[in-house]
DNA sequence: CATACTGTAATTATTTTTATTACAGAACAA
DNA sequence: TTGTTCTGTAATAAAAATAATTACAGTATG
């Protein structure tokens, strides 16, 4: 992350769920989603790879959960689809001849870790059954 | 949020802290951090409309802390600073036809809001005394 | 074999972020 | 009171990140 990516991908577990093992295609999900299709197939792609999601290629084909809906939690999708810290680090390097230009990074670095430790075991107390039960 | 508003703020706080009360000016600062002067001016901007920092401008002029760093916490700072959703919210609308869609917006914006929240507690254990600290 | 998908790469467009330039106004010091 | 060195802020340009589009090989289906 950042940007939507964690978005879209709980859009699509939420859409695979309600659809209950029905094969959604990657058009009909960017529909939904309202975004292009191949960020679509790039998301499941990665969902895939993380063991939420099966696909199906070739005519009829589309995407299903690869497990019960009530074991896979929230907390699991962020890291799996989490690229880079989420408090951002700069690019730039900070100073290394200044005293706090030095040694900032890693101290971020620290900070930024467990903040985002705290997030992730905030959104690991729910599940996707629990979140996808909120849509009626 | 997200990019570097957070770095660099903290980047600010933590300089301001270990010169006790003397002035620098955003140059000093920008060549520490690595980025343009007129980013740090701009920081600084926000930091002092959210009382953390003291500007006196003119020749000589520069900022310092507007108050003890044991009195700054580290989630008063992100909040601060904050300007987005840490989790993204994409500027797509998704499809109001959708039951999934007309409802998603809604739904991780809840979600969002708690995580952050636990997120902002946890850096709210910090002071800039402690974090400040850490640099030897 | 035609059709309708996935998977993926390459390119282009758009948006966001950062840097740069510019300058008015404030404080200081000679 | 004038030159200097800052802040504060706006406007613009450059760079980076994100998303859309196009394209097409490979796969399953009828």
């Amino acid at each position: 992350m950042n940007s939507s990516h964690f978005s879209i991908s709980l859009h699509i577990l939420t859409l695979l769920d309600q659809v209950k093992g029905q094969l959604l295609n990657s058009e009909y999900i960017a529909g939904s989603i309202n975004c292009n299709p191949v960020l679509v197939r790039k998301e499941l792609a990665n969902l895939h790879k993380h063991g939420f999601v099966q696909s199906k290629e070739g005519k009829g084909g589309g995407s299903t959960l690869a497990k019960n809906p009530e074991d896979i939690n929230l907390g699991d999708v962020y890291k799996a689809v989490k690229q880079k810290s989420l408090l951002g680090e700069s690019k730039n390097e900070p100073n290394p001849d200044c005293p706090v230009g030095k040694q900032i990074t890693k101290h971020l670095n620290n900070l930024y870790a467990e903040a985002e430790n705290a997030l992730v075991k905030n959104l690991a107390t729910k599940s996707l059954k629990e979140f996808s039960a909120g849509f009626k």
